[in-house]
DNA sequence: AATATTATTTAGCTTTGCCTAAAAATTTTA
DNA sequence: TAAAATTTTTAGGCAAAGCTAAATAATATT
């Protein structure tokens, strides 16, 4: 139906809208894609001419409903592949990003549904994102990030908003992986990095660590304020 | 490493280097493509320079060993998938084919060898077809057709050389599978056309679907002659 | 408000892979 | 073996998707 490069437009369109407050830029897109924004606006105007974006010269771009599902689709499709792989394939969280990013665009309606069945439909893939099911509908959850927390709170990482390799092979370094438990026993002032007890060792979290880590809360100290 | 176009010329070669006696021509090529001639010429030219295949301007063409472990890498995965989508995402053996042809394409050796693995490492997709091993070597198998045979031989089905959807779902009609167990019961002489029977039902195949059943001998008859 | 800076778009070029029509080579037939 | 038929290649185009460099619009600065 549609090509692998507008597939990704699509879904970085969608990833950008998501994470920034403000409308998707041309210049970010070219950033996220790794492409001149020369190309970007080539195919901003391929996309507005399929109904898929919702573009205006100058304007920066916004996904139509048809491009949102589209794009969650293909979302739908990278999250089960991932999944997939872990689970089934011995891959570790961080090698199969690459693979998904491929097999995000094999067109079989029948294909995505019987995985999702033989999966026995997860709701997250193996880095704590959630799955859209086939009406890409997203599972409920409350995003919460570890920086947000204070000394004493006892959490369970649910997620990682940065997936790249070096930072999960961080990650399963230190045994954090997801539904591990963390306790933060004490936060430093001047930079705000943690240090955290995770399965009876204790380990220091940048504040670029702390706010990539997706946590819900298990055990809230009764402290009001931060010590 | 080669696009999809590039690989999928390889396979065409590749095929048609083992089902043909003569070497493989520039019209036998666009014909199994589906495309133009003109187009096939200009893609033999960059296979020739990327050492794929032996191109002979007017001569036709063949693969180079590179080109031959190329090709077979594509058919081992097109099968493995094929095998997948069979055994564990319930798909019908006539369903398969075209969600294969995109899957092998998908770049990664780790997820063939884990894939192969997971599966068993097979040695036959679902249609009898052999699956090549990481190193490219195909399983022994003795292709005999069905029409080789004479009244009163039993056979076991193991595989089938058309493999459209057509095909297939008049052989699952007849309950008619891998490892079937096939005896013929007459010939008739004008168009060797066979009464074969299956499963406690007597059914008439002929020459043309005769020849397309691949078997192994189960119970050879003592005639010497075709009755 | 005018100018400088930055972001975006346009213009023109490249590669891949396909097409049609014309030219050239090979093969068949007489 | 020469003419006819067929096959193959070449020439010239087109669309997708990228690029660089130049032009233009939007935003920031003075
Ligand atoms: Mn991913
Ligand atoms: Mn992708
Ligand atoms: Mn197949
Ligand atoms: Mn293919």
């Amino acid at each position: 139906m549609y090509s692998q490069s507008e597939e990704n437009y699509l879904k970085a369109i969608y990833h950008l809208e998501e994470s920034s407050e403000k409308g998707v830029s041309t210049s970010k897109l070219s950033e996220e894609l790794q492409t001149k924004a020369a190309s970007v606006t080539e195919m901003l105007k391929r996309l507005a001419e399929k109904k898929l974006v919702n573009y205006q010269k100058y304007y920066g771009v916004s996904l139509t409903p048809k491009g949102k599902s589209w794009a969650l689709a293909i979302i739908r499709k990278h999250r089960l592949w991932e999944y997939f792989l872990v689970e089934c394939l011995n891959f570790n969280w961080d090698e199969v990003h690459e693979v998904a990013e491929q097999l995000e665009h094999i067109q079989s309606k029948k294909l995505v549904e019987e995985l999702d069945c033989f999966l026995g439909r997860p709701s997250f893939d193996p880095h704590g994102d959630p799955i859209p099911n086939a009406a890409g509908v997203l599972p409920e959850f409350k995003k919460r990030r570890l920086s947000e927390f204070k000394v004493g709170d006892t959490l369970i990482c649910k997620g990682f908003s940065d997936a790249s390799s070096s930072f999960l092979q961080f990650l399963d370094q230190h045994k954090i992986g997801l539904d591990t438990l963390l306790s933060i026993k004490s936060i430093q002032e001047f930079d705000e990095s943690m240090l955290v007890k995770v399965r009876n060792n204790e380990i220091m979290l940048s504040k670029t660590a702390t706010q990539n880590i997706f946590v819900e809360i298990y055990k809230e100290s009764k402290l009001k304020e931060k010590v």
